[in-house]
DNA sequence: GAGAATTTGTACGTATGTATG
DNA sequence: ACATACATACGTACAAATTCT
């Protein structure tokens, strides 16, 4: 993540995903928790927060035990 | 916190401010996060959890350092 | 204005529970 | 039974904004 900008790597973290979702990158499904928090070098916490944001977006779901899926509008 | 419930603690202390708000217990000020971790016996980020839920309804506005106040309408 | 105290914000690590496949 | 994946919850530390002395 970007140490210098003023955004908090959660937020960062999740204009990235709105990014990737926007061009198709991630069409369906969200990497997992952990696959993200070794790509972003984040901590698990920190990954839920970005995820939340979206869910607040109404962009992904997230089912327990499955995964986070990108809503289909 | 009511250790049979299955409602989690965030939810419960949730449900409790709300009523808290709806009785008008709390008329403007919501408790500090450090009162109401002493108070409930709950960790600050469970709290903050909590806290974040009313802010999602609408029911709460939150400012760094000075404090979560009850939204008029 | 300076400094301390208060209060929320971000972020880490860790452990355990619950649901799915 | 087992592995994977999200959910809850604890503790801790420091940063940032505000308020008080």
């Amino acid at each position: 993540m970007d140490e210098n900008s003023p955004l908090p790597y959660w937020e960062q973290l999740a204009n990235i995903l709105r990014e990737r979702i926007r061009t198709g990158e991630i069409q369906h499904r969200v990497p997992s928790l952990n696959t993200l928090t070794q790509e972003f070098g984040l901590s698990r916490n920190t990954v839920i927060k970005a995820i939340s944001a979206l869910e607040a977006d109404g962009l992904v779901v997230t089912r327990q035990g499955r995964g986070t899926f990108v809503t289909r509008r």
